[in-house]
DNA sequence: TGGACGTTCATCCTTTCGGGTGATTTTACA
DNA sequence: TGTAAAATCACCCGAAAGGATGAACGTCCA
């Protein structure tokens, strides 16, 4: 089994043992009082209906609908169109189109907000070395060499708004 | 439902079992509960971890991988002066405000182009420590850390087109 | 005429960025 | 079910960026 789903389990077998142990206290001081029954099942009933919500997100293999939004865009066209340079726009532009992944697209966006890419990584919560590596991926395809490149080139593709 | 999905959902009641009785165990080792209510709690944790799963698969919301397409629609770039006189009456606006001097502007403004600070020293003949001394000066009075920060900023308030 | 400010340049230092490489895990698809 | 792509993370290294500070020179203005 992959270990994505073990160490979900495991962090929900230490959850729920926390708990369990947590419902004892809670029993045993209930049960001096002698009073409050209802107070203990309704948490349990609300704890446990969490879980099971959070285990469910976790653990359901997403529906995956792909939804194609054919987006214009617009490009400055010089009043003496050169071939050459059309072509180039234009070639970039499928080479963005086919090759940067969604991931990738969060990432420029982000970066276009003027974040590092510490901020990035933690509003993507994954690490700095994979925001890295998702903007060299970026900059190789996008066939730039700094970030604010990209960003400018990305606005002019209407990659980014 | 996926073949994975139930997969999940049988290991994680294994080991939910595995965990009561668990707790049973420890229980009866060690701590001296009333049968009856360890029972209760355990049927009621697993009916509302049910319920909560089945919560879960009735509001979650089918997880969509968007592919953007962008169609290309070349359109004229509208004659400059208008577009000039406009930005200009917006740059001396926040211009004032910030208190961004001529030179600093100049930098920024390169600097939206994706240009490095060594490539704006070029470009502008001057060294490369001038060019740093503006941009910190810059950073400072835009209330910004980065150069991607200020871009965006300075995007959002017009200073620059 | 002195102070405020802009422009220029410098040094030292720290942080961030970017390139390169390799690896594992997850997902998508044929 | 195997494979390709995507996503994740790690390490190293050099380059670029950024912060702090100082200083010289010129302009403008009270």
């Amino acid at each position: 089994m992959t270990v994505r789903f073990t160490k979900h389990i495991v962090v929900y077998g230490a959850s729920l043992a926390a708990l369990l142990v947590l419902m004892q206290w809670l029993q045993m001081r209930y049960l001096i009082i002698d009073h409050a029954m209802d107070i203990y099942t309704g948490a349990i009933a609300i704890i446990f209906t969490a879980l099971g919500i959070w285990l469910a997100l976790k653990l359901i293999k997403p529906k995956t609908e792909t939804i194609v939004i054919e987006k214009e865009v617009y490009i400055e066209v010089p009043s003496s169109p050169l071939v050459i340079n059309e072509n180039f726009v234009v070639n970039e532009k499928s080479l963005d189109r086919s090759g940067i992944s969604s991931r990738e697209l969060e990432v420029l966006q982000l970066m276009a907000t003027g974040l590092s890419n510490q901020e990035i990584a933690s509003q993507l919560f994954v690490s700095l070395n994979t925001v890295k590596t998702h903007t060299s991926n970026l900059f190789l395809k996008m066939d730039v060499k700094r970030r604010t490149q990209a960003v400018d080139k990305a606005r002019k593709l209407g990659l980014i708004s």
